[in-house]
RNA sequence: GGGCUUGUAGCUCAGUCGGUUAGAGCGCCACUCUGAUAAAGUGGAGGUCGAUAGUUCGAGUCUAUCCAGGCCCA
């Protein structure tokens, strides 16, 4: 069949097309949306899923859970983008996996936002609103958001098993990690302590170590205060108008002052300023105002032990602390800041915290949950800490201590929630003792595959200092600690299981019952003492939120219930999170909860990904306005786009997202793939190619070279997905496609606009064919929907034995015997060549249309001028030369240039090898180039090299127009004889003509009559050269000869010669 | 102060086992093609590979120190 018998354009809609046809102008968005569709309708998804079922080999994937307290984030899409990638590649390599995706839901950025709905606050607010409503409304607030983060994942083609979600907030998870903590508790290791903490005045809760270092600071200017703390003498007399001169950003804590610090080896000095005596360190004399006078130097050390009084001494609270008031040595004291002195209220500040329990100190704790003075502190008591330091600096006047209140700005620790500033209180909380989890951790740490590989260190430079768990929060919604502290006795038990408890309930089971185990139901469960037989409440505490993320290698997989399953799935092959904040997070709690429970790693690999900015590397903000939401991102760059986006790029930095990127993406690889698949659809329609047939036609060696890389790429492909690395992935396929585009397609178009089908025509549809079935299923896990159209297309349209969705296939499996490396090499040296060839045309501004007689090219090695007799005929159609020669055959022609060949000389030669070079330097570079050609040994003084132990480099050949790139050159032949002039001048003139059917609107395939008129320099070679113009041009005939009036016509100039064109569809 | 990490073209980033003359995209300039056409392609300019020292025949790559940024810890 003849394509003259089937003038199908693309566009054509026409049901006897073998393949649909394809528009080149896709519009992506909308046939992903088409796509969605179909797989809904096919239950694709679960067929996907139910493909390995009897598999013996299994993936397990543990999924981090994500919070389910908002939509979902590109952010987020990046991330879940590499587990979909993963867990497909899996899956089409015939693995039995899970699918199951997990929901965070406990804990207090929930309440936080459900406040903010409310309205409340504070923790009254809730308590007034009721907590059980308060907690349904939390529960339904993660529902709610779950559902919104199922469907976003759909839309971004997350194939997980939607209907089986785990929740962190499920009576499952909290019993397990009951579970947990009564083995902790078996161990010695929970114990409630008393520490200072930050604290967020707002939330009426401490913050864990977790919480503080990661958005934990805020760049603040507070008043600070410099003031004067008299100095005593043995009868507790003022000390002759001496003071030390301390500094504090908050003033608050005055009222707690217990103690001074100054470091033992620094230098103080007495100074008269003002009237009066101060000591202050000798680094710090800038701080004093106006004059002063040194009055003597001396070391810390000599300032220990002196007594003072301090700025609140009359207050209640300060009875037996100010009777101790002394100065202390510290090593940790500044010398930069401040006045080298440091005020220490142990009561207020975790290092005076340290500091006080080193040194006996009694402990002022001064203020409440929500932040107000207790009573004790006379006028400050019931006051807020937020709104006393004016009349703290009024009252240190009053009493003649203020020194000065200057501004500062600081890093100040906030709420990470609410923003509020933090305060330090000291306050009892429930820990986990983790000295002796911290080397079996480690130990875990190290048997796992980290990647990126500085992971490991990180997580093993988080446990060495790791201090003991908080694992309590004075809130309401959350895993409700187990634990049962006996007023009476202090005995204290720990309930491992709901059956536990309910046997050892007293009180309360009936009205629990029917709940999950969360306050404020559980509160009513009493148990009796096993010690005194009192009857005992839980403590009102909840968990903290990682026990909950951390339990789910446990609790998804059936701990509990079926040891089997869990043996089964236990430990995950390879679990990903976002590495900020993970090490000391949920790959911590995961770890920790794994080794205090199994003495087991929870997974083989860890894989981690830094995190997103926008497109110019700034953080994304909602305020700032630069934040992309997901659902926009999705329409309108596409998700196969930003999957794209997001695989290509190095996890272990930070990704800037956005829709530049995202349309560099689509121009550069999406849109000229599907314009290669577009292309081989269309003509293998108008030939009604038949993937089926037998005929495997007569490859060529450019399919040859195809299916070479495309093995290759195969191989690579796999190899790096194995290794969890799909940056380098999508790279190589990236190159592939490049060549696919830039160098198959390009040179094999010929091939399918001939007319006659042949072996060679079969052959090149059967290797484009496989190059793109191959390439879907290749991306299928990258870029599902693209992968989708082209299989669906390609493959399951024509054969109705093949799976309907590329997302139930194999993956594809190297066939080694078409790997053939001096093919590929060869052919990059073609490439190479050919674009140093155009580089040299470029250069003479000769334009490829106009053909020369020669090309020359100065290769490197032996072997590649073996590759030069198999490439020829490629360049000379690449570059319109009638010859290509290798130069050194040019010999004297040439300039010539020898250099050592290192990668040879340097093993043999060693130490030797700057005299070589040398030598080489010196010596005659002809006579060595020509002894080279040769075959013969070099003789070089006292060194004998062989023929390939050097390079020659040939270039700036006469009569040449020459480029030159990393020891290659091509040089072109400039001069034109007649002969190349006349081919110059025809080859011009049909592309003239094809512009000129294109505008008449004539088909492809339509024949025509040409007519032409102009002088003989024109018509001469015409007249040479009409078999080739006819062919080209489908030319019926050649007619010399004004167009008349019928034919489609034009006045042009043919490289410098008048003439008119003229072109008549024949019918 | 400690740990980790980054530093390569104006910008964003690759760079395999240490190997000859370091790459891509964007942007810029010039050009080509016009049957992939609301595209595409080619070429060009642009580099002290953060600095210094060391190991080595040979360092963007390995080592040490330093500088600058980032993250984490104290």
């Amino acid at each position: 069949m003849t394509t003259t018998d089937k003038p199908a354009g693309p566009d054509a809609r026409d049901s006897s097309n073998r393949f649909e046809p394809v528009n080149s102008r896709v519009d992506f968005v909308a046939m992903e949306h088409d796509t969605l569709r179909w797989w809904n309708e096919n239950d694709i998804n679960a067929r996907y899923r139910a493909k390995n079922e009897k598999s013996t080999k299994r993936f397990s994937f543990i999924d981090g859970p994500i919070t389910a307290n908002g939509p979902m984030g590109v952010h987020h899409a990046w991330g879940r983008t590499y587990k979909d990638l993963f867990l497909r590649f899996r899956n089409m390599q015939g693995y039995r996996q899970r699918f199951q995706n997990g929901f965070d839901g406990q804990g207090l950025w929930v309440e936080v936002e459900v406040e903010k709905e409310l309205g409340f606050k504070s923790k009254h607010d809730i308590e007034d609103y009721g907590i059980d409503k308060f907690v349904e409304e939390c529960k339904a607030r993660v529902i709610r958001y779950a559902d919104i983060i199922s469907e976003q994942s759909k839309r971004l083609a997350m194939w997980m098993d939607w209907d089986d979600s785990y929740h962190t907030m499920s009576d499952e998870n909290n019993y397990t990690i009951w579970g947990f903590l009564k083995r902790c508790h078996e161990r010695g290791w929970i114990y409630e302590g008393r520490d200072s903490m930050p604290w967020c005045p707002r939330c009426g809760t401490g913050l864990s170590q977790h919480e503080i270092v990661t958005e934990g600071y805020r760049e603040i200017t507070h008043n600070s205060v410099y003031l004067k703390f008299p100095l005593l003498g043995p009868e507790n007399e003022e000390h002759e108008n001496e003071s030390l001169l301390l500094w504090t950003t908050t003033p608050w804590t005055l009222a707690a002052n217990v103690a001074v610090a100054v470091h033992p080896e620094h230098t103080y000095v007495k100074v008269r300023n003002g009237g009066e005596i101060l000591y202050l360190g000798k680094e710090l004399l800038k701080v004093l105002n106006g004059d002063y006078e040194v009055l003597e130097e001396l070391p810390g050390s000599q300032l220990a032990g002196l007594r003072y009084r301090g700025p609140f001494d009359e207050l209640p609270a300060q009875s037996e602390a100010r009777e101790v008031h002394r100065v202390l040595e510290w090593g940790d004291v500044a010398d930069d800041e401040g006045t080298g002195m440091v005020h220490i209220a142990p009561g207020a500040g975790a290092e005076d915290f340290q500091l006080g329990k080193e040194h006996d100190l009694p402990f002022i704790a001064p203020l409440t949950e929500d932040g107000d003075y207790i009573d004790g502190f006379d006028w400050l008591s019931g006051r807020n800490v937020a709104d006393v330091n004016d009349d703290i600096f009024k009252s240190l006047e009053e009493k003649g201590v203020l020194y000065s209140v200057v501004p500062y700005t600081h890093r100040y620790p906030v709420c990470w929630r609410c923003n509020t500033e933090l305060v330090f209180r000291l306050v009892d909380e429930w820990f986990i003792a983790m000295d002796d989890l911290r080397q079996p951790m480690k130990d875990a740490t190290n048997r796992m595959k980290w990647e990126p590989s500085f992971g490991r260190a990180r997580e093993l430079e988080w446990l060495d200092n790791m201090h003991d768990w908080m694992i309590s929060k004075k809130r309401y919604w959350g895993l409700a600690l187990p634990i049962y502290k006996c007023e009476g006795c202090g005995n204290v038990e720990v309930m491992g299981s709901e059956t536990e408890l309910k046997e050892r309930a007293v009180e309360g089971w009936d009205e629990f019952e029917g709940h999950s185990p969360h306050r404020p139901w559980i509160d009513a469960v009493k148990i009796a003492c096993s010690d005194c037989g009192g009857t005992v409440s839980r403590i009102p505490d909840v968990g903290n939120p990682w026990l909950d993320a951390g339990i789910v290698a446990f609790s998804t997989l059936k701990y509990r219930s079926d040891k089997d399953y869990w043996n089964d799935w236990y430990p995950a092959d390879w679990i990903s999170e976002s590495f900020p904040g993970q090490f000391r997070n949920w790959f911590y709690s995961l770890i920790a909860m794994s080794v205090a429970l199994e003495n087991k790693e929870p997974a083989r690999a860890v894989f981690s990904y830094a995190l997103m900015r926008d497109e110019t590397g700034e953080e994304m903000h909602k305020s700032r306005g630069n934040a992309i939401w997901f659902e926009e991102a999705a329409d309108k760059m596409g998700v196969d786009t930003m999957r794209w986006l997001y695989s290509r790029h190095n996890p272990s930095s930070n990704i800037n997202f956005g829709y530049g990127p995202g349309d560099e993406v689509r121009r550069r690889f999406l849109i000229p793939l599907w314009n290669v698949y577009s292309f081989f659809v269309t003509y293998a329609n108008l030939d009604d190619w038949d993937p089926a047939s037998l005929e495997p036609g007569k490859p060529s060696e450019l399919d040859r070279w195809l299916l070479s890389e495309l093995n290759g790429l195969v191989a690579q492909v796999t190899e790096y997905f194995e290794s969890w690395r799909p940056m380098e992935a999508m790279h190589a396929i990236e190159e592939f496609i490049d060549g696919l585009s830039n160098w198959y397609v390009r040179r094999s178009r010929r091939r399918f606009w001939r007319s006659e089908s042949d072996a060679d025509k079969q052959a090149a549809y059967a290797t484009l064919h496989t190059a793109l079935t191959t390439l879907s299923r290749l991306l299928a896990p990258v870029t599902p929907f693209l992968s989708e159209a082209m299989y669906r297309n390609l493959v399951a349209r024509v054969d109705g034995a093949a799976p309907d969705s590329v997302h139930l296939t194999d993956w594809p499996v190297v066939d080694e015997s078409a790997i053939d490396e001096d093919l590929s090499d060869s052919v990059n040296l073609a490439r190479r060549l050919a674009s140093l060839g155009r580089s040299a045309r470029a250069s003479a501004r000769i334009k490829v249309r106009q053909p020369l007689a020669e090309l020359l090219v100065d290769l490197r090695t032996d072997r590649e001028r073996e590759f030069l007799p198999l490439i020829a005929d490629q360049l000379k159609e690449e570059l319109n030369v009638k010859a290509v020669r290798d130069a050194r055959g040019q010999g004297g022609l040439l300039i010539i240039a020898v250099k050592p060949n290192l990668p040879v000389l340097g093993p043999k030669y060693g130490r030797d090898l700057p005299k070589i070079r040398q030598a080489l330097e010196d010596a005659d570079p002809a006579a060595l180039a020509a002894a080279s050609e040769r075959g013969d040994q070099i003789l070089l003084g006292e060194f004998t090299l062989e023929p390939d132990e050097i390079l020659v480099e040939q270039v700036g050949l006469k009569g040449y127009a020459v480029s030159v790139e990393a020891g290659y050159a091509a040089g072109v032949r400039t001069e034109l004889t007649p002969e190349l002039e006349a081919e110059g001048m025809v080859r011009e003139l049909v592309h003239q003509v094809q512009n000129l059917r294109k505008s008449a609107g004539f088909e492809i395939s339509d024949r025509i009559e040409l007519y032409v008129a102009g002088p003989d320099g024109l018509t001469a070679p015409l007249r040479t050269h009409e078999a080739y113009v006819r062919t080209e041009t489908l030319a019926d005939a050649v007619i010399f000869e004004q167009p008349p009036p019928t034919a489609h016509a034009e006045d042009t100039d043919v490289n410098g010669m008048a003439a008119s064109l003229g072109v008549l569809k024949v019918e």
